[in-house]
DNA sequence: CGTGCGCTTGACTTTTTTCAATAAAGGTGG
DNA sequence: CCACCTTTATTGAAAAAAGTCAAGCGCACG
């Protein structure tokens, strides 16, 4: 009864008729992860895939050198590690979590199963898939054709945008991922943050919130229109 | 019917029951492409998604000041500009023909019909979204974790493998494009084949034809273990 | 037969990373 | 509640990688 009104409210089974979410509810496996604990690393055979209901993750791609790059942080109910629920192979990347989180399992035969009797639930899926593919492309765009300044100014404006616009914001994650998010490393980011704060685009009130002072100057950075002196 | 034939080779249509290749053939419109035209330009509305049953096209993100980086390169029988079609929004990136080119195109509210109906057709384009996910993330662990001779050597080795593991192999795009394929500039990637030449790893033939000399070392530059002096 | 495009090469600049040292912050146990 | 210790963040100086600008070659195409 909790799982399903917990499950209920997950992007990827919205429209659904209480009966699938039934189904879904018999399928999740509910699993507690703490902090800093793997949850899977990329070439791990795949039985299923996530969802966060409590917590926070990150999915990252790991270099020889233990360079790691991350390629996504969880927002809650939404799905991470299905890509080989389709494809049938193994993780792709790792996922480890940054809280105390909590999560519900879905076994791939299962909800493949369940993804058959149901088109709207397969529609669902298909539109969390392109979604990330649209945010991975604008991910390889950014990596390829922004410094690093860039970057950061469009993770500003988008941050500010899911709060609905407003002048304050919080990062969210720790300026160490932060700067893995966004390719780079955290002295490099120390010090574009600095000269942002010198060039009054931004204010760093305490260390994980952000003021933007000048907006427009921002947005001419993110578009590669202008550089940080 | 020759519809039909050529058609029911596309990978995403494998499996599927001869009715249904009948209806996929009703909604497919066939469309001849010339060299150099854009097929659909980031921010058009889009109505429907392509395969080529000949030619070859780019998708690509363009920066403001005019530079391009790849996403992709189509393979016949595949898929793109599938993403709007299950986020009802618009194309993400540019497409444009590396040569002359035959398409079907597929109008999405058509083909979305087909998919509720047909739960294999949901799993294959499930599959080659999921598949699609998988090349992106590599590709943001290329552009990110690895220098340029790195990813230069990881896609001779794609390629070669591709081929079945031969020692030589085409480019099959011009040192332009593949520049911009890998994230960097045509005079990079000459300095670099430059140098692979030099150091044996590699020999040009003529311009778009590869032999590899020392796979050995060239595995070792792509996972980053040894880098070029 | 020229014109243009793709490709190469050189010299220089910019951006970012690396290495190293220090400072600040946060959590833990006394 | 404080002292301690580990993690996180900042800053400087130097090195490396890649990009820019400019010039020249060669081949294909009209």
């Amino acid at each position: 009864m909790e799982t399903i009104n917990q499950i209920a409210s997950f992007p990827l089974f919205q429209g659904l008729p209480a009966e699938q979410l039934r189904d879904l509810a018999q399928i999740a496996v509910p699993r507690t992860i703490k902090k800093g604990q793997t949850i899977f690393s990329e070439g791990d055979a795949a039985a299923g895939f996530y969802v966060l209901v409590s917590g926070r993750a990150k999915i990252f791609k790991l270099s020889p050198d233990g360079k790691e790059q991350i390629l996504h942080i969880t927002t809650l109910g939404e799905p991470f590690g299905e890509v080989p629920v389709f494809t049938g192979e193994q993780f792709p990347a790792y996922a480890q979590a940054l809280a105390d989180s909590r999560a519900f399992f879905f076994p791939r035969l299962d909800f493949v199963n369940l993804i058959q009797k149901n088109p709207a639930l397969a529609l669902n899926m298909m539109a969390v898939l392109a979604r990330r593919l649209r945010i991975f492309a604008d991910m390889i765009e950014s990596l390829s054709l922004r410094e690093v300044p860039g970057r950061l100014a469009a993770h500003f404006l988008s941050l500010s945008d899911q709060e609905g616009g407003t002048r304050e914001f919080t990062l969210g994650i720790s300026k160490n991922q932060l700067a893995r998010l966004l390719g780079t490393i955290p002295e490099t980011l120390s010090r574009i943050l600095a000269r942002m704060g010198n060039e009054k685009l931004i204010e760093i009130r305490d260390s994980r919130n952000i003021t933007i002072l000048d907006r427009a100057t921002l947005k001419e950075l993110a578009e590669g229109e202008k550089r940080l002196s």
